[in-house]
DNA sequence: CCTACTTGGTAAAGCGGTTAACTTAAGGAT
DNA sequence: ATCCTTAAGTTAACCGCTTTACCAAGTAGG
């Protein structure tokens, strides 16, 4: 079934089905409009993507790249990537295009990706700022960057306030009374949005005249069996913390469930505090202290961005970070009461 | 960047170029051949897929079609199903497919999708039986059905023994003394896998002449905190239970908390036995005893018929279901000890 | 030396659409 | 009666690639 067909069975040109498709109604009757119509809708007819994105240049594809992390450990397990993930499916798929998701560990794996799919767009989730050059260089269609810290860099960015998150998180961790804090964080090493937060915490650390040295920091991966791991890590190696600042919820969830497999209460013995504020944060006991960021909000920017780069082809730069703030709940004791 | 330009540069015609990228050497000399390919190397050029699929009539694409369950729970949501949907765009990935993600709330509305884009292929997430007939009259192409419960049904369906499932659960808490059982699930009224295990699992207290009545069910969403709600009403409700079999692990996380806020220990003052066995059940505390399924080895089955199906240009009809066993841990009590 | 086959290639049609340029008939203005 | 405009199409080229049919030159066989 294709324009042909249906265009001999109205007895019009290809043209003329093409036009009422597109919606160029100047150039056709209302009642050939009519006729061909109903011949479309009696024959299911659908015109072929393919060959419209041939010639008009444009795929109504978006590109979905997220890091691949290796075979056991996925992103999308990480109910925050997770929820973004979806977001962002419901923003394209509102928006009249398509999804394609690829995982990858090298972000040149993605060229042949866009380049060969004439892919009209891309939303790019975690990638380091050292890696953003190489793929601006290689791609000139429109992408927006989710959790990219790369200021300086011309693209567009939508994060939140990474800095503000993780001063916030030592903040009000120190306004609690507590002193003797422990960071749990995947690896700060490279650039990026963890690197921010970090050192935003131990920025207000050292306005507090609080000590933080680099041996108060534990590694994670940002799994729930990873962090339980540290939990009892944390637990059993007398460290001497009365407060644990987590930079994931899902780390935070863990951390606590390895401290209370040591013995430890939540937050008599200990305080934690997240970072994502995930609606689980709600339904845990304690209910985690979390700072709060909005994946709604993120994923609705971010598809904002993109589609206006599309429809008015133009490249635009920009930096948006949602404000950030600390959604209290449970998890954190008042040393001061 | 196009095919002619290559051509034009090599000094060849299109036909030739054509012939390099397909492999089809018998008609190029290796001399012609290296040439082309050094012009493609320095230039980066990627064919057209679009362009290709067009004259082909494949797409190199593959459909992945996930239950839409509204703006505020997403399917992605569940670890179980990030960690399927993860695995097969493993698969996809690895056998040079590209994956089109799709959300759907009715079925039909993927027609469209598969139609228009000649999708070469699609899986299908947790679909239920009476959707299948319409989906299979409306779809010509290879299909693969993930934990759709369908006999008799001419699909390819992967899943697990669910029947079973639900039988051994039951069996393993009558096994350690249980007779006063509960079950948290999901709506049980459609035809499906959740339906299946509460079969299995209903004739398992019929056969040890335990009474099990339709008042000891308590539905649940599949999320977290829907669950954390159910282990609450559990508590308090007074059902004199002694054991929970949940028909998923996120549930079962779920209504552990919700049996912790309200005091109740696990196992010693309540039982509980998860469904999926997934990797977090090693790091709860208690560690969660769960019906044991393998979702790596799911879409590895999944991946093998649809490629199958795809390279044979054939359509297969199968009901490949996973064995079943229990995972024990620590969440049952043994009343008998 | 002539024919037949092989090797290495080319020309052109076609996949299913879109679109710019052209056509034709009718109506209105002068 | 003539010219201009407009409405409603049509024709044909083209998007980037694949593929079938065809061709020329070299080589082998008889």
């Amino acid at each position: 079934m294709n324009i042909r067909e249906i265009a001999q069975r109205a007895g019009v040109s290809t043209a003329t089905v093409s036009n009422v498709l597109n919606g160029k109604l100047s150039k056709v009757s209302d009642e050939t409009k009519a006729k061909i119509e109903s011949i479309i809708k009696e024959t299911g007819y659908k015109p072929n993507v393919m060959a419209r994105s041939l010639v008009k240049k444009e795929s109504r594809l978006i590109g979905l790249v997220v890091p691949y992390l290796g075979k056991d450990e996925d992103f999308f397990a990480n109910p925050y990537n997770a929820h973004i993930i979806a977001a962002l499916e419901r923003y394209i798929r509102a928006n009249d295009y398509y999804l394609m998701l690829r995982c990858v560990g090298d972000p040149r794996e993605i060229v042949p990706l866009l380049s060969s799919w004439n892919v009209d767009g891309a939303f790019f989730l975690g990638i380091y700022k050292d890696e953003v050059p190489e793929i601006r260089s290689l791609i000139d269609i429109p992408i927006v960057f989710l959790d990219t810290y790369a200021p300086g860099e011309e693209i567009v960015n939508i994060g939140i306030e990474d800095y503000r998150g993780g001063y916030l998180s030592a903040r009000y961790l120190i306004g609690k009374g507590h002193t003797k804090l422990a960071l749990v964080s995947p690896d700060i090493a490279s650039e990026g949005v963890i690197r921010e937060r970090y050192k935003g915490f131990t920025d207000a650390c050292r306005e507090a005249g609080i000590p933080f040295k680099n041996g108060n920091i534990y590694y994670t991966e940002s799994t729930y069996h990873s962090a339980v791991q540290i939990g009892q890590d944390i637990a059993f190696g007398g460290g001497d913390y009365t407060a644990i600042a987590c930079m994931s919820d899902i780390v935070a969830f863990g951390v606590i469930e390895g401290l209370k497999q040591c013995g430890l209460r939540v937050p008599y013995d200990m305080s934690v505090i997240g970072f994502d504020n995930l609606p689980d944060c709600e339904f845990m006991s304690p209910k985690l202290t979390s700072v709060a960021q909005d994946f709604e909000w993120k994923a609705r920017k971010a598809s904002e961005y993109l589609f206006k780069m599309i429809t008015d082809k133009c490249i635009l730069v920009a930096d948006e970070r949602q404000p950030i703030r600390v959604a209290e709940r449970q998890s954190v004791k008042n040393l001061y009461e």
